[in-house]
RNA sequence: GGGCGGAUAGCUCAGUGGGAGAGCACCUGCCUUACAAGCAGGGGGUCGUAGGUUCGAAACCUAUUCCGCCCACCA
């Protein structure tokens, strides 16, 4: 007998994440496991991280977002890619600004007093002193991402990229500058894209405005509908629909507008809907996206009575100085009076608010940039459509169509101080623009006044960079080279409009490819009673907080097998300590292994095709087993079934390994120290173990880690280790069938135990089982007793039947203690040699196929390089399994 | 208005043509030398409704109801 060099000592007696998960971390850190070779002769994997903001904790989204990505990358580093997991953080412009204004508001200071330059310091200095904190979160996740390769949207090389891609954008004509109306928060002051805008329904007020006639002699008038009588003082016609019987008699007469007093025309448009309201709309350029067009078509006047913070302008008269909605107060009471108005309604209607802070957005006419984006998505949808990029669930791949192709220009300028800033300089002199990605000398004019653009870019302007700035573009690098495009992007679907798309039109424009093959979009993380969770809901589940109390290995475990494709995910505390229940399982399962393994040779080894001889049925039932979750898993794992994959373990690891497998090896590992039983018993322990920790290990990194230390598998951490290939054992399938036979046997057995009341361990002298088939034809009869028939089991006879399934029906009777259990089948050799005999002959006919097709000389030098290498791989694939087959047949006829 | 998803056990959900399942909760019995964070057994469902296809439907088709989400310029 060796001596022990197992760590059963070092485990304790239940699993305790806390002190196994940074010890770990640290030394994949130390050992560099995370890095990414862009020289390694491997076939690449690379992710981008989607980057979280410098301002943020991680929550729950993110959580489960890296988790998943965690699992791609260490499974892929143990399948031999050389894998780049690619970190980072983003500036999140409005959010970060937000943040530390409400800092400074904290000190009774605001932004203005500060000025522009001193602010955006302080806000490095606050990027400099929380930015790290969700990285180190990151890491207590167990991420594994290059850490040395970390990147923040505003680095120097990624605002280089930024401003090359703005220029060149502009010389393209694709990026302009005008005046219009777009989406405006009078809290932040800054214009939004139509992409930041909630819709929200609330209740409102649905009012009927009576509008005279200008004509001297006519008193009457005609009545418009509107939800914002407020922009009544902005009012600059009124249109009816050119087809619309009731109203077209109106045009080309004048209205006189209600307490301006202006006189405004009766115009047509196809704008409005004839059989909405009245049919007539009051038009205000300046105050409606519609009514901006119209005013646009008709060539009318854009009278803004409303400023940048809301409140109502000099325009707006004696209004001037009230809030928007203090106004329009005053303007129902004025109109009442002057009996004007002609009714209020309820009325429910979409309005929209500013995502970040949540304040009802103001259309706003204001002079911005714009990235013209329908020449961009068009080579989009065509890359979606030709198979280039696939959305996974597919069923994402609709809406994606559904918003490029119906896709609006997008508003990318911010009034905003922290981010990048545009790079148009304007001339004071001759009032050029000059756009470019370094600050000019001069103006074309000669003048030297130059002013740079105040406003800065949408903080999705550089995150739409992210897979290739983040690599060193525009410098050609050995990154772009290996790592460019990259494998998938796993992201939730709250963010394909603003980030996933915007990543497809630049990487497609400016590295002439798609960013990605991939896109994964996970569910959202809600409560267990599927409420979306808020602070004010007081709802939330802290990731920290989990992983404190019960390790990120639990959490992990938890969100991948609760993600299962197209559904959002409830998370509750008892379904965490599920999963944590099982890592306990996992931890003690390996403890019974390692106690059974104690007394085994050092050199223990995993079976060979000669033991088999020695194995019992249910020994190569877990052979086969193991064999088949290996293929379910690399298939699974391939195809982003997370929440599946997760069940098969859990299942196999409990269900079968516990709850079948270790209890049948009991009676062998009891047995003589190094006898034939034994010692296959414990190969089978130490093969079967192995491959389990192995496929666990990108799901629940940390506890697979120090397990495996504690088989000590070898000096290689597991992250190194390679993916397990299913073994090929003779036997092993047809032990399935039996294997299924036996547990239907036992089962209800130990059923009519139940029933009967009969005490445990206590052998039933006076029952026993009498197991029929249909036909009422005794099979099986049995005691009951539950350790006599893992006695039987150990001792198999061979079987007089070849049922695969369990007979119908079970009677008890009562009787003389009768032992008589034929269950399964020893080896029957003879019919493995002709199975596999068979198996050959197809192998055989397979290899002589392949072995025509690379023959045929047009096939080699037409077909596209990889199809042929495919078919080459194929080929060794099926000579290596004849080899391995042949072997069996060998050592069967040894035996 | 357009699009998408869901409806299966008390709860949360698997199950893509042939025995209705898991976890949690509940009941019964067990501290059996890996694990009481465990083991064994059990109760509980006309698979939203109505038609259709099929020898056979929880699954496929059609219609319908309810719930959730996304998009959209309904003044």
């Amino acid at each position: 007998m060796g001596t022990s060099r197992r760590g059963l000592s070092a485990l304790t007696k239940s699993y305790e994440p806390g002190p196994i998960e940074d010890k770990w971390y640290a030394k994949w850190i130390e050992d560099g496991i995370f890095k990414a070779d862009p020289r390694a002769d491997k076939k690449p994997f690379s992710i981008v991280i989607p980057p979280p903001n410098v301002t943020g904790s991680l929550h729950l989204g993110h959580a489960l977002d890296n988790t998943l990505q965690d699992i791609l990358c260490r499974a892929k580093r143990m399948q031999g890619f050389k894998v780049l997991w690619m970190p980072g953080t983003d500036h999140a412009g409005i959010a970060t600004q937000n943040v530390v204004e409400r800092t400074l508001m904290a000190e009774g200071k605001n932004r203005h007093e500060l000025g522009r330059e001193a602010f955006v310091k302080r806000v490095w200095e606050w990027k400099e002193e929380y930015g790290s904190r969700i990285i180190g979160q990151l890491k207590k996740l167990g991420a594994s991402c290059d850490w040395e390769r970390e990147r923040f949207t505003m680095d120097l090389g990624l605002s280089s990229a930024v401003r090359k891609v703005f220029v060149d954008l502009y010389k393209k004509g694709l990026i302009y500058r005008g005046k219009y109306l777009i989406n405006w928060c009078p809290r932040c002051l800054t214009a939004l894209s139509d992409l930041e805008v909630d819709h929200k329904e609330l209740d409102g007020k649905f009012y009927s405005v009576k509008y005279i006639f200008a004509d001297k002699d006519d008193s009457s008038g005609l009545t418009v509908m509107t939800t914002r009588p407020e922009t009544i003082l902005g009012d600059a016609a009124i249109a009816v629909h050119p087809r619309d019987e009731r109203n077209r008699h109106l045009v080309g007469r004048n209205v006189i507008v209600p307490i301006t007093g202006r006189v405004i025309p009766v115009i047509e448009d196809n704008m409005v809907d004839p059989e909405f309201g009245t049919g007539a709309v009051k038009i205000t350029p300046a105050h409606d996206p519609n009514d901006f067009l119209v005013g646009q078509r008709h060539n009318l006047e854009s009278i803004q009575v409303i400023d940048s913070r809301g409140i109502m302008s000099e325009e707006a008269g004696k209004y001037a100085g009230a809030d928007r909605f203090e106004a329009r107060e005053l303007i129902v009471s004025d109109l009442r009076e002057l009996g004007l108005l002609i009714d209020a309604s309820d009325h429910r209607h979409s309005v929209g608010h500013c995502y970040r802070c949540n304040t009802v957005i103001e259309p706003y006419l204001s002079e911005q940039w714009f990235v013209r984006t329908k020449p961009l998505a068009d080579a989009d949808v065509a890359a979606v459509k030709a198979g280039d990029i696939r959305f996974i669930p597919e069923q994402w791949t609709s809406t994606y169509y559904q918003w490029m192709e119906n896709i609006r220009d997008w508003c990318i300028s911010r009034q905003l101080w922290w981010g990048h800033r545009i790079p148009a300089w304007y001339c004071d002199d001759c009032g050029g623009v000059i756009v470019s990605e370094e600050a000019p000398e001069s103006c074309k004019c000669g003048s030297k006044n130059l002013r740079q653009d105040e406003d800065v870019l949408d903080t999705w302007f550089s995150s739409a960079l992210w897979p290739f700035s983040t690599m060193g573009w525009p410098q050609s690098t050995e990154t772009l080279e290996a790592f460019y495009p990259t494998t998938v992007l796993v992201t939730g679907f709250d963010i394909i409009f603003f980030w996933v798309a915007r990543m497809i039109m630049m990487g497609i424009e400016f590295m002439k490819r798609p960013p990605f093959s991939h896109v994964y979009i996970h569910a959202l993380v809600r409560d267990e009673h599927g409420q979306k969770m808020s602070k004010s809901k007081g709802n939330v589940i802290d990731p920290l907080d989990i992983i404190d109390r019960h390790g990120a290995d639990a959490l992990r475990l938890t969100l991948a097998s609760l993600t299962l494709q197209g559904r959002d995910i409830f998370l509750s505390e008892s379904r965490i300590e599920t999963y944590r229940f099982f890592l306990n399982k996992l931890w003690n399962a390996s403890r019974f292994a390692l106690m059974n393994l104690d007394d085994a040779p050092d050199a223990i080894e995993s079976p060979s095709v000669d033991d088999i001889r020695h194995m019992r049925l249910h020994d190569r039932w877990i052979l086969a087993r193991t064999s088949d979750v290996i293929k379910d898993m690399t298939d699974l794992i391939e195809g982003y079934f997370f929440g599946e994959s997760a069940r098969t373990m859990y299942d196999f690891v409990w269900g079968e390994l516990c709850d079948w497998y270790l209890e049948l090896s009991k009676p062998a590992l009891r047995g003589d120290e190094g006898s034939d039983r034994k010692c296959v018993t414990q190969k089978i322990l130490y093969s079967v173990f192995r491959d389990v920790l192995k496929l666990l290990h990108p799901i629940i990194p940390f506890s697979t880690e120090e397990l495996w230390s504690a088989f000590a598998y070898g000096d290689d951490i597991i992250g190194r280790g390679e993916w397990p290939v299913p073994a090929d054992y003779p036997g092993i399938e047809t032990a399935k069938s039996d294997m299924d036979y036996i547990q239907g046997i036992i089962r209800a057995m130990r059923n009519l135990r139940a029933e009967v009341k009969l005490p445990p361990q206590q052998m039933a002298p006076m029952m026993s089982i009498r197991l029929e088939d249909e036909s009422k034809n005794t099979l099986v009869r049995e005691n009951s007793d539950l350790i006599t028939l893992m006695a039987k089991v150990e001792n198999v006879e061979i079987s007089p039947f070849g049922s695969t399934k369990p007979p119908k029906s079970i009677s008890a009777v009562t009787g003389e203690w009768e032992m008589f259990f034929p269950v399964g089948s020893l080896l029957d050799v003879e019919r493995e040699i002709a199975r596999i005999e068979d198996e050959l002959g197809k192998l055989t006919r397979e290899t002589d196929r392949i072995k025509g097709k690379l023959d045929n000389k047009n096939f080699v030098e037409r077909a596209p390089a990889e199809v042929v290498e495919k078919e080459r791989m194929a080929l060794e694939e099926s000579a290596s399994r004849s080899l391995r087959l042949e072997e069996n047949i060998a050592s069967l006829r040894r035996g």
